[in-house]
DNA sequence: TCAAAATGTGTCTATTCCACACAATTAAAT
DNA sequence: ATTTAATTGTGTGGAATAGACACATTTTGA
């Protein structure tokens, strides 16, 4: 049952660009390649899709592989189709972006992988068109992230707010006011206070935060201010 | 020169969804299939990846099969990639929107593939996933309409204001304020005025328009206001 | 007990949002 | 010619918000 007998079938990978984040410098997690094609330069982690496996699950699997995790947040970023994009076989990847918390991941499988978290800053070339992968996934968070709760999932459950300018100054690369960030994020209402203190600061302790997730969706579309009735 | 020789591989095919506005209603241009499989049923515009053509490439050859047009504006959408999407075989599909001036195409090419402006509230139900297909692209052009200029490659090159005011009525089905609305647009410094005025009207001719697509560029990340000093 | 570092909250001004009103233009009807 | 109906362009004022900036509080260590 074969109806379409004389079109071409090419090979369809996945690709993840995973960003992490330390306190400080946002990071990706990249492999430095100890197997061909490519063996010796960076990459992203990928793999080939299986026979009988979803697109979505065939990211899930790639990305528990190297991280131990699998409730990872995972978007699908888009298919990179250039002919010429793997020398060796015409090759479709489906790019997909993905953000954990970089203190909850399976060292050991990371290790085994070759796997290293580098920060923006240095990111090395990578093989194929990985970096124009890294260059969209970067946009693509910096777009999103002040608008949904996607730069949550880069922290902890709970989070002070001064960690959470941390945070979108590192996404922005800018500095931000203290006193406005504050006022600005707490006029959202998304933030619920959870009770306790940072007590692993060294000096004033501030308040632990986590997000009012349900919240969040519902003001989905309340950055938009062509409509009125819509905000807040 | 086969490095991944025990790998599956698998169709790739790109559907696109094609809106339109005729000044009233949106619409989308979707094809009642007269060949095989699903006969007779309604689908989007779709076809297979040939085997040296790049993926934005087929999905603008697809397009110019059906609209005779080589200058639309087309963004992918994303890869829809279930194991059973297309019960003959495994193909993945690379989604991709485009946004035309509904006026301004082949409408032999259209009758050829039997293909007809249907509008939105009246749309049948699709083959395969074509349904969250059209469901994603919807919610893509009313995400991005408001803080991009793709919401203008639905008018003429000229355009009034009361005229852009229905397409942004028409894209969030929702009415709006005419001189709110007429004051917000204009305070963008986006639109120039042409110079002429629309002499089809049957009342007041109203100022006629375009974008200064130029600006637009520059202002891309204007609509965003956690930054302080990136807005206007 | 004081200094240093970090956090929480407040104030003022300029700008923007939005509900709403009025004046001007055009063609058709009288 | 005048009126009428439909449509377009522009204005106003109060409420909310953005953004520059100041001060008080908490905590540790000298």
């Amino acid at each position: 049952m074969n109806r379409y007998p004389n079109q071409t079938r090419i090979l369809v990978a996945t690709d993840c660009i995973i960003f992490g984040f330390d306190g400080e410098e946002l990071k990706l997690l990249l492999i430095k390649r100890h197997f061909e094609p490519e063996i010796g330069k960076w990459s992203l982690m990928g793999g080939f899709l299986k026979e009988e496996e979803d697109l979505e699950a065939g990211a899930k699997r790639i990305l528990n592989d190297l991280t131990g995790l699998s409730n990872i947040y995972v978007e699908q970023l888009g298919a990179f189709g250039k002919v010429d994009r793997d020398p060796a076989e015409r090759t479709l990847s489906v790019a997909f972006f993905a953000l954990i918390n970089i203190h909850d991941h399976d060292q050991e499988a990371v290790r085994a992988h070759n796997a290293h978290w580098i920060s923006l800053k240095n990111k090395p070339a990578l093989i194929f068109d990985h970096d124009d992968m890294v260059s969209l996934a970067l946009e693509h968070l910096r777009y999103n992230a002040a608008l949904h709760p996607i730069g949550f999932e880069l922290l902890p459950e709970a989070f002070t707010i001064p960690q959470l300018q941390k945070l979108y100054e590192a996404i922005y690369d800018m500095q931000l006011d203290r006193r406005n960030f504050s006022r600005k994020i707490l006029s959202t209402g998304l933030l619920i206070d959870t009770g306790s203190k940072n007590m692993s600061a060294p000096t004033k302790k501030a308040i632990m935060y986590c997000l009012d997730k349900e919240k969040y969706q519902r003001k989905f579309y309340a950055f938009w201010n062509f409509m009125p009735g819509q905000g807040k």
